[in-house]
DNA sequence: TTACAATATAACAATATTGTTATAAATAAC
DNA sequence: GTTATTTATAACAATATTGTTATATTGTAA
């Protein structure tokens, strides 16, 4: 029904899988990597890296804040997007403590 | 129009995407936890620890397998899944890829 | 063969996602 | 004040996702 039966998971569970789900679309992974890529903030030059009409970016943007992978900030008329330094090393280790638990086995 | 201009990325972080794509739903994150938490591969006592229908399930390990994070193998009657070792770990390196270009700006 | 068991697929309904254009809201510039 | 600029939101259409029940498929057991 395209609604996920969220009363089954446990919290940590929708807590990862929402992180997952923030990162899942190539639009949102490109502007993390122009994020990453800057020395600071940025302002929204994002229409002309990512093709994307301005309210379609603006979506995404919200999108990764929800998750809190950034964090904006009002300057005057123009708005500055970061990563968010506080969520994000959490968040990695939240991801390898995923990852981490596999140890090869005797199949 | 929910559907991703896919022309507009590079295959990278397609992939990337895709990969957390996969990951983003609360049952797939079950199931995986699941097959981590086993010695070895498992066949389909998950309807047992997830509380979906059986093809319900059936589609999300369909998803898993897609996106090359577990192997299944026929065993007469019945179907095993594992971990797929080499994808995890290239999973992970592109994970960690990803967060560790992340260096606290002069913001 | 026939019946049973396990898994995948088909068909469908409900909701979510992704994109657009149009518009609102807030500040800047004149 | 008026006009531009910047970003967010509303409204909408198209497609995707998630769940279900029903059915097909495959192998086991009698």
């Amino acid at each position: 029904m395209g609604v996920t039966k969220t009363e089954a998971y446990t919290e940590a569970q929708l807590q990862m899988a929402g992180w997952y789900k923030a990162l899942g679309h190539p639009a949102r992974i490109a502007i993390l990597e122009h994020l990453l890529e800057q020395d600071c903030c940025i302002c929204q030059d994002l229409t002309e890296v990512i093709d994307l009409s301005q309210p379609s970016l603006s979506r995404h943007l919200g999108e990764l804040r929800d998750a809190g992978l950034i964090v904006g900030s009002t300057a005057g008329n123009s708005r500055s997007y970061c990563i968010n330094p506080a969520r994000w090393r959490e968040v990695q280790a939240a991801l390898n403590g995923l990852f981490n638990r596999f140890r090869d086995g005797t199949c």
